[in-house]
DNA sequence: TGGGTCACGGTTTTT
DNA sequence: CCGTGACCCA
């Protein structure tokens, strides 16, 4: 009888005929991850005669459960039944706080906030307690890897030992309140909220687990501690955990993905079979050399080597330039030639590890006339005339959440400024009641006497608006739009700055997008609408009429016949500095070589232009580490000579400036002086500033 | 209140 | 070099 495994090659069945207990798919790049995961699930549904209703398959981006939901369903004969749930862990976590986030005392009509949300909220805070030496990036990566810790903030100001610590503890406290007042989650809180009540209610926990009894995670080795810890109480009945990834593809260590996850699998989740997919179907054996040779460099592995299917291949090819306009003119007079000949634009693109790099590719590519596409960048729902729009439709959805109001109070202009905003929001605090409420039940003479009369009106003008938008949302939410722009005229108001046009063109697509999103869905609440945009971005539109360019980690799972890399250099890529993991850089190295198809091309330069200044250095460690050139010597530090009177930084000694400087080998013998006390220190030792 | 100038600092990014 | 945020004055 044929079956639906039979186009699968002998490790891709094996992988998906195992049906109980825990596997993990170790799949390297190009090795058909994808479709052994969404055959897998047909088959438990299709063949197996499991429920679709009994299994749970997670990604990470929505992307990638769109296309494995696309190609599962497509497998799949019989569809009568529910679709089996296939989604990103954040929307399992919004689908099931939905249900369950009234057991830990909180209302299900919550709204979730981005990063950049989470930043501004952080700058208030900061401000209003005063600390305002911490930096706001920090912060926020702290108070998630708390929420990810499962601290909670009592817990976390207990636990602080630093004064800077302290501090941090004390913002995650107020930012927690805060965003619990009004009725707000982040993104780390659709996960950690949905793993503290499956902690706390075993019976539940139970339930859950039964449901989903086959568990499939794909990208596993970029989970969390958090995500981890979420699977293993969602497996606890049934054991049923399937994984997929590749520990030499893990490249968001700097995102809090333990790399631990997938290296410890087996030892975790007790009798786990592991299933290794090593033929590629995707690049050339001459590609697939190098990769492996790269990554073998690599010590905190599992190993494994990739296998071309489909022989041997032209040479990779190297490219040396002297600075990143020679670089970039070379590329694409190259790119040119390939499109003549009849290349199609969609099948070539350049990846450099650093976004500063695309700069020098846009500049060149324009001059050379050469279209291209880049992906990245500022994301549409991050636009500010965008953000506007939806702080509105938040603030329509809860008038209570005085951090969207604070956002559009004054926008378009009212003439209320800092001023009065910090008087009614410190009226706010006293009476314990939102912005919102604060302005409606203050008497007008009051009001007039606090920020005067003209700020007064403006006040009640808003609150007037929102609630004539209000009673608009319930009469018609489809309409609703039209009656938005004529009362608030936000479009006005964008329309007159620099660029406005293109804010209005973007506020249009908006606007669009909220329409069609009714008419697919006539019962859809504003609520509702924001969370979903809330967890979606449109980074899918990589396909195009043009050439691509980005960076290596937005390459990740795609791949392109024609493939250039660009800034191979030590500095550059690997990208040497405080956080420096070198494994995690060399991985970032084997995923984009393993990117290309056929044709393969890295560039270096002898120097390139950078934060203002022209920088000399050295072509990268990894083209020796790949067998592509000769083993460099070992890497110098800085390339042009120090003299007299640098400045350089030392680890230890700080600060010091250059006295004498005398070749020595592998670099230069320095003697500096360090605020009157003088070392004689190697050069790889400092760091010139 | 809001426009203008100046100093500073600057990886990778999804949800 | 270029964008952001702090600060100052009309």
């Amino acid at each position: 009888m044929a079956s639906i495994l039979d186009g699968l090659n002998p490790n891709q069945r094996k992988a998906a005929e195992h049906i109980d207990g825990p596997l993990l798919i170790l799949a390297g790049a190009g090795s058909g991850k994808t479709k052994t995961l969404t055959t897998r699930l047909s088959y438990l549904i299709g063949e197996v005669g499991i429920d679709p209703f009994n299994t749970l398959t997670l990604t990470f981006t929505n992307k990638a459960a769109a296309e494995m939901r696309e190609r599962a369903l497509g497998m799949i004969e019989n569809r009568s039944s529910t679709p089996p749930l296939l989604c990103t862990f954040h929307k399992f976590g919004l689908l099931f706080l939905k249900f369950h986030i009234e057991k830990l005392g909180r209302k299900n009509n919550f709204v979730i906030i981005d990063s950049d949300d989470k930043k501004r909220l952080l700058r208030a805070i900061v401000k209003e307690l005063k600390i305002e030496d911490l930096n706001i990036s920090f912060l926020a990566s702290e108070i998630s890897k708390y929420k990810n810790s499962l601290l909670t903030p009592d817990v976390a100001i207990k636990k602080a030992e630093l004064e800077d610590y302290r501090k941090v503890a004390k913002v995650y406290s107020a930012y927690q309140s805060n965003i619990e007042e009004n009725n707000l989650v982040d993104f780390d809180d659709l996960l950690m909220l949905t793993y503290r009540i499956l902690d706390e209610n075993s019976k539940l926990r139970v339930e859950v687990s039964n449901r989903y009894r086959y568990i499939m995670v794909d990208e596993y080795q970029d989970t969390n501690e958090l995500q981890l810890k979420l699977l293993e109480h969602l497996s606890s009945e049934h054991n049923n955990l399937c994984v997929v990834g590749d520990d030499d593809q893990s490249i968001y260590g700097w995102r809090g993905a333990n790399i631990r996850n997938i290296l410890d699998f087996a030892e975790t989740f007790t009798d786990a079979k592991t299933v290794k997919l090593e033929t590629n179907y995707r690049s050339t054996e001459q590609i697939l050399e190098a990769a492996n040779k790269l990554i073998e460099h690599n010590s905190g592995r599992i190993g494994k080597k990739l296998e071309s299917h489909i022989g041997a291949g032209p040479k990779v090819n190297l490219q040396h330039s002297l600075d990143e306009v020679h670089e970039s003119r070379a590329i694409a007079r190259e790119i040119q030639e390939l499109l003549s000949k009849g290349v199609d634009s969609k099948d070539i693109a350049v990846l450099y590890r650093i976004n500063a790099l695309s700069r020098s590719l846009e500049e060149g590519f324009t001059k050379e006339k050469l279209n291209f596409k880049l992906i990245g960048g500022m994301r549409f729902y991050e636009r500010a005339e965008i953000k506007d729009i939806i702080s509105y439709f938040r603030v329509l959805a809860n008038q209570n959440d005085d951090f969207s109001l604070l956002r559009i109070i004054n926008k378009p202009k009212r003439g209320i400024g800092k001023a009065s905003v910090g008087k009614i929001h410190k009226l706010a605090d006293e009476n314990r009641l939102s912005i919102y409420d604060t302005i409606i039940s203050t008497k007008e003479s009051d009001m007039v006497s606090l920020v005067g009369k003209k700020v007064t009106n403006a006040f009640k003008k808003v609150v007037a608006d929102i609630k004539l938008l209000q009673s608009e949302v319930e009469r018609s939410i489809y309409d609703f739009v039209s009656l938005f722009e004529d009362t608030i005229g936000l479009k006005d108001y964008y329309a007159h700055l620099v660029d406005g046009q293109d804010r209005v063109l973007n506020m249009d697509e908006f606007y669009g997008y909220f329409r069609d999103a009714i008419k697919k869905n006539p019962d859809l609440t504003l609520e509702e609408f924001l969370n979903d945009i809330s967890l979606q971005s449109e980074q899918d539109q990589v396909e195009g009429e043009s050439v691509t360019i980005m960076s290596i980690h937005a390459a990740k799972g795609l791949e392109f016949e024609y493939l250039y890399v660009i800034g191979l250099e030590e500095e550059f890529f690997p990208l040497l500095g405080d956080g420096c993991n070198m494994e995690e850089e060399r991985r970032l190295g084997y995923v984009a070589i393993t990117r290309a198809k056929r044709h393969l091309t890295l560039c270096y330069v002898d120097s390139r232009f950078y934060k203002g200044r022209r920088k000399m250095i050295d072509k990268s460690r990894f083209l020796g580490e790949s067998g592509l050139i000769e083993s460099t010597s070992l890497k110098i530090t800085k390339s042009s000579a120090y003299k007299r009177g640098d400045l350089v930084k030392h680890k230890i000694f700080g600060i010091g400036r250059v006295q004498e400087s005398n070749k020595a080998s592998g670099g230069y013998k320095l003697l500096i002086n360090f605020g009157g006390n003088k070392k004689e220190i190697l050069s790889s030792f400092v760091q010139p500033i």
